[in-house]
DNA sequence: CAATTGACTTTGGCAAAGCAAAGTTAATTA
DNA sequence: TAATTAACTTTGCTTTGCCAAAGTCAATTG
């Protein structure tokens, strides 16, 4: 089986892979998202292409087979299984629950993770907005936009974090903004660089502004008409 | 801090250390406690021994400092709340949950810890029946005798399972003696190196008879009066 | 008391994972 | 086009754990 540091190496690789599909990861972007030098960064990628689990292609990068997408995938799953068991059962705080993850995902048993499915009902997110991938390998697709460019006065509910650092997710737990808080933009300020929120609550009217950096890092959805 | 191979040697020198206090663990059954050749549990006994966890004297053995047995019971405590966790909240069956705690032990964080006794409302025991040390490091003594040398007829009730081989464990949840099951022990044949019990259930005399070598692997408690 | 034996230790070697620093490429700049 | 530079690769070395096999010690046994 794939050592924990192969398992890590296949998960940067497909979080950090670029947009664009044709596209290689770079090794120095690889050896950042995984916290090495360079160096150790190629030579261990090398041994991964050998077993076949990425393509190598010296001085362009690196990109996932099929095979290493499904093993990438599979510890992703675990991770974020993870982190919802320890926010809704064990009740820590979502901001904490990474690092706790990322040691915990490499250890889990097929047979622990099927019952911590179960437990939980299946779930399709993790506490943080972002998808879990099915047993099967799948990650269902949800189209969201950022707070920056979802139309305005349109009630929305909040989707996904991109910044899960811990001082950022405090931040958002402060304001209430976690995935499923209902809000609409009031206004955008281009000359202050500033959104302004108003959360949807029966009878009360909050109002939030963040400068368009911090926008940038909510998804939102639309809400469905409910006529 | 301690490796996971170090936390490793050092449980096992806890759980394998001989009855008399005076006594060393001899570098053999301890080889084969943690799984390696003895050629590598010396090498290893010999860093952990520069580290002052444990003392070691050639062709001798070895035997836990104040240090080492505090790192030993930190980990003894992971495993137990854990496996305790893992049959309570998450439902695994009480044969499957050592395997999993082997690994989880190393890598649950002081946090997770505090958050699962609390769930757990500080249990005292594990699903064997094994003492979980408290975080202070301190294992309750509980006076218990086996059924070969509990009193016969007195109802007692089952306190903790010695042979803890998922095989054995499914017999045991087979014949209903887990943990916290009150029994009486009918006779003792010596001849027929047997002993016959009897369920303590209301309305209901259930009867299990076991061999002496079988017996010996329950611990029972007896009863307080209830007058 | 010597010989044998079993338990232990030592030695030498290997694989995984990492770093530092030197050496290459290839893209950018002048 | 030539020089510079940033990104990448190579090389050499370290640490941690492990095994196999050879060597040593001490307790029994004859
Ligand atoms: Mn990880
Ligand atoms: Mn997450
Ligand atoms: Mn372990
Ligand atoms: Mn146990």
């Amino acid at each position: 089986m794939a050592s924990r540091t192969i398992e890590n190496y296949l998960k940067q690789i497909y979080l950090s892979r670029p947009a664009d599909e044709t596209q290689w990861l770079t090794m120095g972007k690889l050896s950042t998202a995984v916290g090495v030098t360079p160096g150790t960064a190629t030579s261990m990628v090398r041994a991964i292409s050998d077993a076949h689990l990425v393509e190598y292609e010296p001085r362009a990068g690196v990109r996932l087979t099929p095979a290493g997408e499904q093993l990438a995938l599979h510890v992703l799953r675990r991770h974020r299984l993870i982190e919802l068991l320890l926010v809704q059962v064990l009740g820590l705080d979502w901001s904490e629950v990474h690092e706790e993850a990322e040691e915990l995902e490499h250890v889990v048993s097929d047979r622990l993770l099927a019952r911590i499915d179960e437990i939980l009902h299946h779930p399709a997110f993790d506490p943080h907005g972002d998808p879990i991938p099915t047993a099967g390998g799948v990650v269902r697709r949800q189209d969201c936009c950022t707070l920056l460019d979802c139309p305005l006065g349109e009630p929305t509910s909040i989707a996904r974090i991109l910044d899960q650092s811990a001082e950022f997710l405090q931040y958002v737990n402060q304001c209430g903004l976690l995935p499923g808080a209902e809000i609409r933009v009031a206004s955008r300020n281009h000359q202050a660089q500033t959104v302004e929120l108003m959360a949807i609550k029966p009878g009360e009217t909050q109002v939030e502004a963040m400068s368009f950096s911090v926008a940038e890092k909510f998804l939102v959805q639309l809400n469905e008409r409910k006529k």
